[in-house]
RNA sequence: GUGAGCGUGGCCAAGCGGUAAGGCGCCUGACUGUGGCUCAGGAGAUCGAGGGUUCGAAUCCCUUCGCUCACCCCA
């Protein structure tokens, strides 16, 4: 074969479709209950937009992202997460006239050059939303309880959310100084990462996994940016809490939580299937207060997540949580017979299609076997025979699938007998 | 970017040095106009690609591409 799929990415096919439906529809559903409008940016932005709002110095935009110049020579990279390009077009339309938070939603595509695994796309969806414009920890819970619920209304069990606060601009500069005074005499026994991120990511260093080297250990013996927060950020932390226990959602902090983009600030949270995974997180997010900033505004707000639709229909798949919708069968399948058939099918089909329903004309060549076969595997729910018999009589057989009752009926009645049953 | 495993018709899958089973699906036929079951037949792969070893390779070796898993990173 001589083209295949670029590395990392897929094709959707018909039998795929009725997932992304059902996942779509539900997130859409969650969406409108709780406010959020829809917006979509393009698929690709100037590269700048991610090299300052997500950061220099992050993997997603040192190594990952697909960056070439245009034909005019201006750098232009895929899109390679969401928020940066909400955050511009809440800029760029002035939507800090609208009354805040703006609360929005989006489905798009997400770019990145990674090495792809199950769950793990150079082409991924997201589902993602975000509030900006409100600080307040209650805009914090409500964007949690929008993922909660979303994630609870695909049918998926045993999910769990983790969160944790990251601090901001005013404590988190003290807890990475503590953090390094933890690591420095002990450094020569972390891992060679470990000692790379301890110079240009400590935070990092926390999530590390590697059981090789004593990185587990610094880790769990290692001071808790929870214990740290500045006074407004753990009244923040504080706050969330509260709001959490109060709709009930489960939660539990992970006090080892952070992520891997530059703009999160206090907030920050998970939500984890329950099979243990590499590629298992289906939904992250958290608070990035100063993004808009860095992106030429004025300080602003702002919260949300991003969620793969992929790894959700992984999960809902595994889980056997919803059954795919029915396959589409059509209405009714034309079968002809004879010289003259052909060209009146042809129209029976046009006029019926033109009434609402959905029609296919099995290959006239056929046998009728053939095509009764055909009608069969489409999973029609009619089948018109039209053979010289009912050429003549101006008619066709309507044969009903389930049943194998036939009966004939006159061709201008057709569509009105279909669709009356 | 690192490591490991794998790659046979549309899909699944035998064969593991002597020149490609089988199943599903598809098509055809079984009283010349009626499907879903059954039966019979048919089309379809030179074995991911390229090179090498050998009298001979899908079967061994190398390279490459791809897939899967782990690391990493993240949705």
């Amino acid at each position: 074969m001589q083209f295949r799929l670029p590395r990392g990415t897929q094709d959707r096919l018909p039998d795929d479709q009725p997932w992304w439906e059902y996942v779509t529809a539900v997130a859409q559903e969650q969406a409108r209950r709780f406010g959020y409008g829809r917006i979509d940016t393009p698929v690709f932005e100037h590269a700048g937009l991610f090299q300052r709002g997500v950061g220099e110095g992050t993997d997603i935009v040192e190594k990952e992202t697909y960056t070439f110049p245009d034909r005019s020579g201006e750098e232009i990279t895929l899109r390679p997460e969401g928020t940066a390009p909400v955050c511009r077009a809440y800029l760029e339309h002035g939507m800090h006239n609208l009354p805040q938070p703006v609360r929005m939603h989006y489905f798009c595509p997400i770019f990145r050059y990674e090495r792809p695994q199950a769950g793990r796309l150079r082409q991924h969806h997201q589902f993602g939303v975000e509030a900006i414009g409100d600080g307040d920890p209650s805009v914090d819970a409500e964007v949690i309880d929008l993922g909660w619920r979303f994630t609870q209304a695909l049918g998926l069990k045993g999910l769990s959310l983790a969160v944790n606060s990251i601090g901001d601009p005013a404590c988190r500069p003290d807890y990475l100084a503590a953090l390094k005074d933890h690591y420095t005499p002990r450094l020569g026994e972390a891992c060679p990462d470990c000692r790379m991120r301890y110079d240009r990511n400590p935070l990092r260093m926390l999530d590390c996994k590697r059981t090789d080297f004593a990185c587990q250990d610094l880790v769990a013996s290692a001071p808790r940016m929870t214990d740290l927060l500045c006074a407004d950020c753990d009244d923040h932390f504080t706050k969330l809490r509260r709001y959490l226990d109060a709709l009930g959602i489960p939660y539990f902090i992970n006090p080892t939580l952070v992520r891997g983009l530059d703009y999160y600030t206090r907030t920050v949270f998970e939500i984890l299937p329950p099979e243990e995974g590499a590629q298992s997180v289906v939904l992250g997010g958290g608070r990035y207060d100063g993004l808009i900033e860095q992106l030429g505004g004025r300080p602003t707000p702002g919260i949300g997540f991003g969620s793969g639709l992929e790894r959700l229909i992984l999960n809902v798949k595994r889980q056997e949580a919803a059954a795919p919708v029915e396959s589409s069968a059509v209405d009714a399948v034309i079968v002809s017979l004879g010289d003259a058939a052909p060209a009146i099918a042809v129209r029976l089909a046009s006029d019926l299609r033109q009434a609402g329903l959905s029609v296919v004309l099995a290959q006239p060549g056929r046998s009728l076997r053939g095509q009764m076969r055909h009608a069969s595997a489409l999973n029609a729910r009619y089948t018109l025979v039209l053979g010289d018999a009912e050429v003549a009589a101006g008619a066709v057989q309507v044969k009903t699938m389930d049943s194998g009752e036939q009966r004939e009926t006159p061709l201008d009645e057709v569509a009105t007998a279909l669709n009356r049953r």
